[in-house]
RNA sequence: GCCGAAGUGGCGGAAUGGUAUACGCGGUGGUCUCAAAAACCACUGGAUGCAGAUCCUUGUGGGUUCGAAUCCCACCUUCGGCACCA
């Protein structure tokens, strides 16, 4: 029978979803509107590039943040949802060189394709405040922010070692250059070094803030940790060494506790220090090794064998805890864009420093013992009288026998504290025959000798034992030190050296100080010396903003030979990119060449003066966006209206890819801390909440690329099945957060899902019941309806919209069913079926509005106030009571849901199933979850 | 090496101390049809069994608990970020 109505009653996606979309547009329904009488939601989602093509990233990235903003709608908060273009960038420019179109044009017959594109989406976009960062409206306020930032000494310029794509033509911030091939992160070419002269934001003077104003956002917590990796805070001191001539060195350390232990110093290559201290007879050993330095980092790094290499530049330097004489070299592992470029190497208590002594014969001390007290010792065959292995069992103390070399069976030992070392120490002294030595090596490290002990305490210590035992065993005559003749043996491998804190030893009257007070007591000491203080340092660097390409928003400086760098005014604001660019295939920058923009007349002097040719990294139109929105190119004198800032600032729900964690994300936050301290926002942070979606992956599960052929066209499914389904299915494949992959067959099931909806509301009932429905029946389909609006409301609050979709599919299953029983047409009924509409609404739009008029309600469905659940009505009243006999479940009843345990036990024990179970055995003990289970323990 | 996320049926996934596998895909059988598609109905983790039922199963191995996918310890694998950062 349904069969001639079906044809005009089918769901026909299409046309409805245009139909609405023309609606909404017609009645501004997702205009802004300033209502201070409800709370305001500023959700905004990541700007999209102009590539011209809106693909199923977009889609995932886009569509579950307008479902979010549209639930938020419903729930009474005055929601705006912002679009706009970030539209600088190479790709422009390439298109430019390859298909001879300008950029302007590319870029902007892209943004029309785009918005196509996007309306089709359905989202709430609030079209009259899109902004285009490529416009001269829109870049006339970065550049104002750059001479802002240059007023306060926050841009600065500077020459020195940069990132260079050789691809992009281009310079990187180092935010930009990724992986352990330091690839370009937009081309994946590995970058170059390149010494240039370049602008940089000073975003390290706001490093401790970007740290301790990540209390006060609610971000994902791996956003924040990528971030405090990359900001890379690390406490420790400077401390002041000095070279045998008194020039000053200083170091950065973390670990002052370790300072007696330094032995040597190494200044990075570049360090001035170097060409200063080195010595005639080491210049030309010292030259090439800095030559050679240079060129590696200028060839690729790919190849980080990570083998540690340097050479002595034939000066000396002075302890400055205990005066003793100590090498300087210089090796490329010290790096000069980090601390001060020189080290105090530490061997005994630093991988990297040991590695570096071992190979060049340097000494190593140890002055921090174990926290795990473990030493070792191996006792030569021959060098001990008979009996010390009785000894050393009676003593307690732990040893294996084993071949030592070629020479015999000898003793190896492993001590476990001090007490056990002093102990063995005095054992094997009383042992020893002449002739002989043991040693101690771990946690202390000590040589037992015939005449006495000798610990490993200082650089005269390590020479002096080194010669006698090299009088004794002629065959350590080519080891440089002690730790170079011990390495050698593999027993001593797992004690060489540790880089935890403990026990300070050999440091002078620091010797016996504790582990957890070591560095706090040593850096006082050194500023009560005057040798040192307290220092933090970053990883971070400056961000380096120059870019030598075209479509940018050029940097408004001005270069004179009279006046020096000259600002350009505010009031000459923007300096327009010219239009008759030339761009060339070599990808250099067309505005180096182009008179007309670099020929200028110095602000100051009205002299000739040359412009700046480089343009800004398009990560700075990007970090101030959300302001620019609330008032598009605006014209004024600040960059947005600030009274209508007021009121829609900050953004309240942002959403993203993880992939910006330490560019757009960190770039924006400092920014805002810059506008904050200009007066523009009174507020520390851009956006109060984060979400970052995960990545859609293609149907074999794999990254989306044109070369697998995996790529899905949103638009061929928005224009079979429409834009509704496509936007739910990308909803429930999974989590969010975690990504997952598309699946042509399971779009069709969401497919199924909308039409199942849509007979169960509009297509009458197959087989009418008379009579009316029962009041268990009803009360059963009310708990349904508001159980299901309980799920629902909960998964929007925490963006989990595969279990928001599963329930409400759920929900149509069971109304599928209820539908052919008298239920159907009663008040319960279309309490249902309309809470069902409103629910499905902020996910599927479109639908939900045609379902919601055909249900006789008034437009617009998103101007319904989200469900209420009643918690009396979703509460259970029947309930699967879960029998276990010691955990096992061995029977499930029908029970009434307030059932007691007592009540429980009898109905469990009257099963046969139970009785079985509990044939023979004793209860000892009924653990009764009210509503859910009963467990009878036995023994 | 450090930091973070994840590991559950044939597949995507659900369940964050209490019925493991919700929901969807796929599969099998059926209804309708001349037939197919669509739609609808039923079944669908594995093993044993005619059945009642029993046993096994959440990366691996231990532990805590009356009870563990969930908490703790150790390990394995995959993915993402950082990495000679003193």
């Amino acid at each position: 029978m349904a069969d001639n109505t079906a044809g005009e009653s089918r769901y026909n996606p299409i046309e409805t979803e245009a139909k609405w979309r023309r609606r909404w547009a017609e009645t501004g329904l997702y205009k802004r509107v300033e209502d201070p009488t409800r709370p305001k939601h500023y959700a905004l989602t990541m700007l999209p590039y102009t590539s011209g093509d809106l693909h199923i990233g977009h889609w995932y990235a886009m569509a579950p943040s307008d479902a979010h903003a549209r639930y938020m709608r419903m729930n009474g908060y005055n929601v705006w949802f912002p679009v706009g273009f970030d539209a600088f960038g190479l790709p422009a420019e390439n298109a430019a060189i390859k298909h001879g179109i300008h950029p302007f044009k590319w870029t902007m017959a892209n943004i029309e394709h785009m918005r196509g594109q996007l309306r089709a989406m359905g989202a709430m976009w609030d079209w009259e405040h899109e902004a285009i960062t490529c416009l001269p409206d829109y870049y006339k306020w970065t550049q104002w922010f750059f001479l802002k930032f240059y007023e306060r000494g926050l841009a600065y310029r500077a020459m020195g070692p940069v990132d260079f794509c050789p691809t992009c033509n281009t310079t990187l911030a180092r935010e930009q250059v990724w992986g352990e091939d330091r690839h370009c992160e937009r081309c994946n070419t590995p970058v170059v070094k390149k010494n240039l002269e370049q602008w940089y934001f000073r975003i390290t003077d706001y490093a401790q803030q970007l740290l301790d104003d990540m209390a006060k956002i609610e971000w994902p917590e791996r956003v924040l940790a990528m971030q405090e990796n990359w900001i890379g805070r690390s406490e420790g001191a400077h401390v002041v060494f000095h070279s045998e001539q008194g020039d000053e060195i200083p170091v950065f350390t973390t670990r002052p506790d370790t300072l007696w232990g330094a032995t040597f110093m190494v200044l990075a290559p570049e360090h001035p220090l170097v060409d200063q201290l080195t010595t005639s007879e080491q210049r030309e050993a010292v030259t090439e090794y800095q030559l050679a330095a240079s060129r590696q980092s200028e060839i690729e790094r790919l190849a980080t064998d990570k083998v540690k290499t340097g050479v002595f530049i034939g000066a000396y330097a002075v302890n400055p805890v205990n005066q003793s004489r100590i090498p300087i070299w210089t090796a490329d592992y010290v790096l000069m864009g980090y601390g001060t470029g020189a080290i105090m190497a530490v061997p005994a208590h630093d991988d990297r420093d040991l590695a570096f002594a071992i190979k060049y014969g340097l000494p190593v001390i140890p002055v921090i013992k174990r926290p795990d007290g473990l030493a070792k010792s191996i006792v030569y065959p021959g060098s001990v009288r008979e009996g010390l292995a009785g000894a050393l069992h009676a003593a307690g103390i732990r040893y294996e026998v084993g071949p030592v070399d070629d020479a015999g069976e000898g003793l190896f030992v492993s001590l476990q504290g001090d007490e056990q070392i002093d102990r063995y120490v005095q054992l094997v002294h009383d042992y020893l025959l002449p002739g002989h030595w043991a040693e101690v090596v771990g946690s202390r490290w000590l040589f037992v000798f015939a005449d006495g002990v000798r610990a490993l305490d200082s650089v005269a210590a390590d020479a002096e034992i080194l010669a006698r035992c090299q009088a004794i065993c002629p065959s350590a005559a080519d080891n440089r030190t002690v730790v170079e003749m011990i390495s050698r043996l593999p027993f001593y491998q797992d004690v060489l050296y540790h880089v935890e804190y403990g026990e300070m030893m050999s440091s002078g009257r620091f010797t016996g100080t504790p582990g957890e007070v070591a560095k706090a007591k040593v850096i006082a000491w050194l500023e009560e010396q005057g040798l040192g203080h307290a220092e933090v340092n970053y990883r971070m660097h400056d961000w380096l903003i120059s870019r030598q390409r075209y479509w940018g928003a050029p940097i408004p400086m001005i270069y004179c030979d009279q006046c020096g760098v000259v600002p350009v005014p505010y009031e000459d604001l923007p300096v327009l990119l010219p239009e008759d660019a030339e761009f060339m295939p070599t990808g250099e920058s067309p505005l180096k060449y182009h008179a007309g923009f670099v020929n200028t007349t110095c602000p100051k002097c009205g002299g000739p003066a040359r412009r700046e040719t480089d343009t800004m990294d398009t990560f700075m139109c990007s970090s101030w966006y959300q302001y620019a929105y609330v008032t598009p190119y605006h014209k004024g004198d600040t960059p947005w209206d600030l009274q209508q800032g007021k009121y829609w600032l900050p953004v309240d729900q942002y959403t993203g890819g993880i992939e910006h964690a330490t560019m757009h994300l960190l770039y924006t936050r400092f920014f805002t801390k810059v506008l904050r301290d200009i007066g523009l926002v009174d507020f520390d942070e851009p956006m109060k909440r984060l979400f970052c979606q995960g990545m859609i992956l293609g149907e074999d599960n794999e990254k989306m690329s044109k070369s697998r052929g995996n790529v899905v066209n949103p638009d061929d499914y928005v224009r079979t099945l429409g834009a509704d389904s496509v936007r739910a299915f990308l909803m429930f494949i999974g989590p969010w957060e975690l990504g997952g992959s598309w699946s042509s067959t399971g779009i069709e099931g969401i497919n199924r899902f909308i039409t199942r909806v849509w007979n169960v509301i509009i297509e009458p009932p197959e087989h009418p019941v008379d009579g009316e429905a029962a009041p268990a029946q009803i009360r059963e389909l009310r708990r349904w309806t508001h159980q299901t609006i309980r799920e629902v409301t909960a998964d929007f609050e925490s963006f989990k919209f595969n279990t928001a979709l599963a329930a409400m599919m759920k929900f149509n299953n069971n109304l599928v069913k209820a539908k052919q029983t008298a239920l159907y047409g009663t008040p319960a009924w279309q309490e249902a079926v309309s809470n069902l509409v409103l629910l499905m609404a902020p996910i599927m739009p479109h639908v939900a509005e045609e379902l919601w008029e055909r249900l006789g309600q008034p437009y617009s469905v998103h101007e319904q106030r989200w469900p209420i659940y009643d918690e009396e009505l979703a509460q259970d009243e029947q309930i699967t009571l879960v029998i276990q006999v010691n955990g096992r479940v061995r029977a499930r009843l029908e029970a009434p849901a307030q059932i007691s345990a007592q009540e429980a036990q009898a109905l469990a024990q009257a099963q046969p199933n139970i009785a079985r179970a509990l044939e023979g055995q004793q209860i000892v003990n009924a653990i009764f979850v009210p509503g859910k289970l009963l467990n009878l323990v036995t023994r």
